[in-house]
RNA sequence: GGCAUCGUGGCCGAGUGGCUAGGCACAGCUCUGCAAAAGCUUGUACAGCGGUUCGAAUCCGCUCGAUGCCUCCA
């Protein structure tokens, strides 16, 4: 049996604002949708908690049985400056000033994407389709919107009717806005441009002689619009509705709000079921801005490059640290808070080797079935992860006290405890284990350890500190570490 | 200015009407040649004010503060 059949999930759907029971449009099923990068800059760390959230959502789906077709894009095209006329191209703006083609930009900002989500242990997407790819399917989606009236044209480009959208449908309806209240805040009066309304927004724009991202189209050569591109990959690759649609929290409005005003522009249904939002990520309690220098990039707190932080933190560490709050709560990136979640994160991994090795008796003192089920009541809890790690670490304590006898477990329960945790924090937090050096390397450090450790031991039974100290000492310096416990001394390596 | 979210013990961070979140730090103890590691024990916190209630961190109102969006942003 599949296990979503025994494990109802909940989730806080961002359209109704409430908790949901989960249910796909087809059974067993589950397409998915995460708004991806746009590929302009490097990627920045709000950017992976987000693509991290949706991992995490997407492994978790797949646990629990669900064949899920996971989509997320990547923004080659369309995405502008600011919304006025002379709005540029992101992709075309970063070209010209590096003078380099728009699509080395892309290339090389899709690298750089694909690396560190890598290093993250983030998981592939099913499909990453790319705006450029879909200029065709995106103008077709044009065509049906101004068929049914909601768009019009104006010297070469078309624009989204919001206020006639508005008549017969309601925009603004996940972000809670009212359209008449954004236009009696509207700021910028001076907007004598081609738009009706200042709410309007572009579905195709025209190409200026210059622009060198262009592609022809029945209102002459242009390029899409931001928001197109996602309604016309999700309905090519998920359909006309499908169950989950993500993305950052900042993109509630007015992208998601927009994605929703085209599919039902243009066939009439709301395009999704479930609207999943992950919240910001903030650096020491302000948001991340490359114009006011509070920022950093991933690879900078990898290698301990940067004026922020004091030293390097694994990509294993970061994970852990945002699996720790919940996706859709404000998180804030600090030093010690880090440090905080680095210790936690290696008595976790301790404690997953530790399991390996642990003597079984004819009794158990820990409910494995009962805590397997906490863990799962906290995941389908809208993936409460910082309460499903809350339960782990219950589980660290047992596992230590087994180990200094303290306590009892049966090889029944040892083996469901180990299936559980492996699946919660390699398969479901993508938390990685130690094993990162080669294994021959790896065999021959323990065939050393094992020597230093024995010539240590002999040493303090011969009560000749000085030399036990001094092994004890300068392995540390070199960031080894040896641990005297009741079973001997084991060792740990500091990376 | 508008909309939204939030304000929890030294720090991070769950919890939403009555019962222990958890991590880190700190302290005591056990273990140890001494340490480290590990274990055990201890912390009654919920921005302020008022209200509803037998009972509120949890509901309502106000005040203060923070963050996000409203213009590109995950």
């Amino acid at each position: 049996m599949q296990l979503y059949k025994s494990q109802p999930l909940k989730i806080h759907n961002s359209l109704s604002g409430s908790k949901e029971l989960f249910e796909p449009l087809n059974e067993g099923h589950v397409g998915m949708y995460v708004c991806g990068p746009t590929v302009y800059s490097n990627v920045h760390l709000g950017n992976c908690r987000t693509f991290l959230s949706f991992d995490m959502i997407f492994r978790y789906l797949r646990h629990l049985g669900y064949k899920v077709r996971y989509v997320r894009n990547i923004t080659d095209a369309g995405h502008l400056e600011d919304d006025a006329d002379e709005g540029e191209d992101k992709i075309a703006k970063k070209a010209r000033l590096e003078q380099i083609e728009p699509m080395e930009v892309v290339q090389r900002y899709t690298v750089d994407f694909h690396n560190i989500l890598q290093k993250f242990n983030i998981l592939p997407p099913s499909i990453e389709p790319t705006a450029t790819g879909h200029i065709i399917e995106q103008i077709e989606i044009i065509k049906e919107i101004l068929e049914n009236g909601f768009a019009y044209e104006a010297n070469g480009s078309v624009y989204f009717d919001v206020v006639k959208f508005n008549k017969s449908h309601a925009y603004g309806k996940l972000s809670g806005r009212k359209l008449e209240d954004m236009i009696a805040n509207t700021r910028d009066l001076t907007a004598q441009d081609e738009k009706r309304n200042p709410q309007d927004f572009a579905l195709w724009k025209r190409a200026e002689p210059q622009h060198i991202m262009r592609w022809p189209s029945p209102w002459g050569d242009g390029f899409p619009g931001w928001h197109l591109e996602c309604t016309a990959m999700s309905t090519k690759y998920l359909g006309k509705t499908f169950d989950i649609h993500g993305g950052g929290m900042d993109l509630k409005f007015p992208h998601h709000e927009c994605e929703i005003a085209q599919a039902e522009a243009s066939y009439g249904k709301s395009p999704v079921n479930y609207w999943l939002h992950a919240n910001m990520l903030t650096l020491n309690g302000k948001k991340m801005a490359k114009s006011t220098g509070n920022n950093i990039l991933p690879n900078e707190i990898f290698t301990g490059e940067n004026n922020i932080f004091s030293k390097p933190f694994s990509p294993a560490v970061v994970r852990f640290f945002m699996m720790q709050a919940h996706y859709s709560s404000i998180l804030d990136l600090s030093e010690s808070a880090l440090l905080a979640s680095e210790k936690g994160y290696h008595r976790l991994m301790e404690a997953m080797e530790a399991l390996e090795w642990l003597n079984t008796s004819s009794s158990s003192d820990f409910d494995v079935a009962a805590w397997r089920q906490k863990c799962y009541d906290a995941m389908n809890d809208d993936f409460n992860t910082p309460i499903l790690i809350a339960h782990l670490f219950e589980a660290v304590k047992q596992i230590n006290l087994i180990k200094e006898r303290k306590s009892d477990i049966t090889q029944e329960d040892k083996e469901l405890l180990q299936a559980s945790m492996q699946a919660f924090v390699y398969d479901l937090l993508g938390l990685e284990g130690k094993t990162a050096g080669g294994a021959a390397d790896s065999n021959k450090l323990d065939g050393v350890m094992e020597l230093l450790i024995s010539l240590r031991n002999e040493a303090r039974a011969n009560r000749d500190f000085a030399t036990s100290d001094r092994i004890r000492d300068q392995l540390a310096a070199l960031g080894i570490q040896l641990k005297d416990g009741k079973e001997g001394t084991s060792f740990s390596v500091s990376g």
